[in-house]
Formats: C-alpha cells, sequence, structure tokens
DNA sequence: AGAGTGATGTCACCTGGTGCCATCACCCTA
DNA sequence: TAGGGTGATGGCACCAGGTGACATCACTCT
C-alpha cells in the first residue's frame, strides 16, 4: 500500500470541476478542493499555478496541435486551408475530451475571471499559429491576422458544438464556420 | 480647510502609475499606492474594484466613443468605413491622454496579469461594436468578425504609435493600418 | 542497512479584497 | 446659531489566494 494515490493532477483536475461545476467558481476554495482530492492547499499548487489554471492544463497540448498541423500540411495549401488544417487538430482534442467539454465551457463562461484566462491563452494560441503560419511563408501582418481569426472561428465553432444538443463531430462545426468566413470575406 | 485634498480617483491613478513604472506591478503593494496619494487602502478599494482596475479606469468612455461614431456615421459608409470611423474616434480619445499612453503600456506589457485585464477590456470594446455595426445594418456573423478585426487593427496601430519616436498622429497611423488590411483582404 | 530522492504535509507569512462601524467636515434647515 | 443629515474617509477584523522553508515518509539504489 503506498502512501500516495496516484495522478493527484488528475484527481485535482475532476475535484475542481465537481466543485466550480456545483457551488460555482467564486464560492469554492482551494482547500476544498484539494481535500476533495485527498490531498492539500499546498499541494495544489505545487501543481498548479493559480485556482484558474486548474482548467487549462493541457492548453499547450492543443497549442502543439494546432502549429503541427500547420507544419505538416501539403505545400500547396493556402493560408485559409492551413487554418483549417489547424481546426481539423482542434477538433481531434475537443473530441478526446468530449465529455468534459460542457461542463468546463459553462463554468469559464459564468466567470470574468476565467474568461480572462481563456483570452489570454486564446492569445497565446494565435501568436503560436502566426508563427507557424510565417514559417510556411505568411506575411507577416496577414499571418498574425489569420491565425487570430482562426482562433475566432474556432471558438464559434466550439460555442456551436458544445450547445448542440445533437452534437455534430466538431470537424464539420469548424469546417462550416470556416466556409461561412471564407463567403463573407468574399461577398 | 476641508478634510481631504481634491480628486482622490487621480491621485491614486497617478501614484498607481508611477508606482507600477518604478518597481513594477508584482512588487507595488496597494498600501503604498494609497499611501503615495495620501489615502488608505480601504479607499482605494472604494474607487477601484481591484488592484488592475485603476490602469483601465476610462475604458467605458473610449467604448462610448466608439460605439457613437459608428451610429453617426452617414449611411452611405461600409462596413470597413464604419471601423474607419470608430479608429477616428479612437484617435481622439488616445490623443487625449497621450502623456500616460506610453509608461502604462510598458506596464501593461510586463505583467500578464494586466495583459489579461486588457484582454477582456478588448473584448468588451469588440462586443460593443458589433452591436453598433448590427444596427447599421452589418449582418450578425460580419458584425462580429469585422468589429473583433477593427480592436486588433486598434492595437496594431497603438502599438506602432507608442512606440514610434516620431509620434505621428494615431489617426493616422489606424488609418494606415486599415488600408493595409484592406489590401491583405482583397490580395 | 543506510543514504538519497521525490511527493506530500505543516506552518508561518504576505497581500488582495470585503464587511462593518466610527469619524469628521460640510450643508441644510429650523 | 444649534443641531441633524450626508458623504467621504479611516480603522479594524477577517477570509482566501499564494509562497517559502522545513519536516516527513515511502520507495529505491547501492
Amino acid at each position: 500500500m503506498s502512501r500516495w494515490q496516484p495522478d493527484a493532477r488528475a484527481r485535482l483536475q475532476e475535484a475542481a470541476l465537481a466543485l466550480y461545476g456545483e457551488r460555482g467558481y467564486e464560492e469554492t476554495t482551494v482547500a476544498e478542493i484539494a481535500e476533495r482530492a485527498g490531498l492539500t492547499k499546498r499541494t495544489f499548487f505545487r501543481y498548479f499555478a493559480d485556482k484558474r489554471e486548474v482548467l487549462f492544463w493541457g492548453s499547450e497540448r492543443l497549442e502543439q496541435m494546432m502549429v503541427a498541423a500547420i507544419e505538416a500540411a501539403p505545400a500547396s495549401a493556402s493560408p485559409l486551408g492551413l487554418i483549417g488544417a489547424a481546426l481539423d487538430a482542434a477538433a481531434v482534442r475537443f473530441e478526446e475530451a468530449r465529455e468534459f467539454a460542457g461542463p468546463r465551457h459553462k463554468i469559464i463562461a459564468a466567470s470574468p475571471e476565467l474568461r480572462e484566462r481563456e483570452l489570454i491563452k486564446a492569445t497565446s494560441l494565435a501568436t503560436a499559429m502566426a508563427g507557424a503560419l510565417r514559417a510556411r511563408g505568411v506575411g507577416g501582418a496577414a499571418a498574425a491576422l489569420a491565425a487570430h481569426t482562426g482562433v475566432t472561428v474556432m471558438h464559434v465553432a466550439f460555442e456551436q458544438w458544445v450547445t448542440d444538443p445533437g452534437r455534430a463531430p466538431f470537424q464539420q462545426v469548424a469546417r462550416d464556420a470556416l466556409a461561412e468566413l471564407r463567403d463573407l470575406a468574399a461577398g
């Protein structure tokens, strides 16, 4: 019998998601999360930089996957095609965590503090994507604009996907959203 | 002789700007800001919701001015023309506070916490502008996209303006940036 | 068997932020 | 002119997020 249960990080994440969902983010204390996970406040802060970050752990992984998708796209791809490839990669990631997406999204939407954190993650993602686009030869200003727009499209699609009772695959929703953008830009 | 000096809010803002600039945001405590302004911590929090907000007071005013500019634009204006009108209004506001723009921008750029706050202000601004665009007949999704893009252009222009030693008027920098965007979208 | 290592607990501490009540200058009115 | 609002401020206690320093204990390696 080991002294410590395994997967402390995952237990903390589950406990946080549950408590934030039950009582709300602000009404939940870090000590309560830790207790529910069978740990202490101090240990919580060893795994997560702050009370918000527990909901965003893994966002670097999404960033890596979308950047990799841009890097791996065929040489013939247009800038918008590269964004499409990145969105396909995001689809894979979102479907992986499908079960948590809804509750997590609801919690974040309800708290300004968490929305702030989400926005800075989105900016970080857009910056990384812009770098990847530049490496693929997309011009500087266009790269930043395309990346930010791509992230905006992703959020729009995510919102639809997560609130859609039928739950069409994210990939399809995202592709539709991107096509809509294309029409808007053309029209 | 009155018990209180006038303009407590302005004094707190000046003290905060000075201290954040001298020591950095995180290294400055609210008690220190209050003391420098001849007040107490408790009073600081009567004027500002938190330690960050002292740098963002007045952002509703910018929002109002940009929205008003969209509402007042000639009926013949295109969506991009409406964004241009909003940027002109922003120019008026920025030139008003020209002397503080540089230090303030530097402080915000140096602190993730402050960047988060700036991002949520930008989102709020974009949302308000999108509403004004819709009221002017711009279609729903296009309105949101145009508004967010407009705010992005504003930030790009601001960055150039604030770091430019020659300090061309913001209006001119913003118009150039908008023209660049137009070319990108067309090309 | 003993030293080393890594995850955790414990404790003290600082700071942001809030609720509650006291204080005091000013204004208004009788 | 006395006295009762009123509004801005101070003072204080308190909670929660977050951190540094050190102790503890299971496990591993030699």
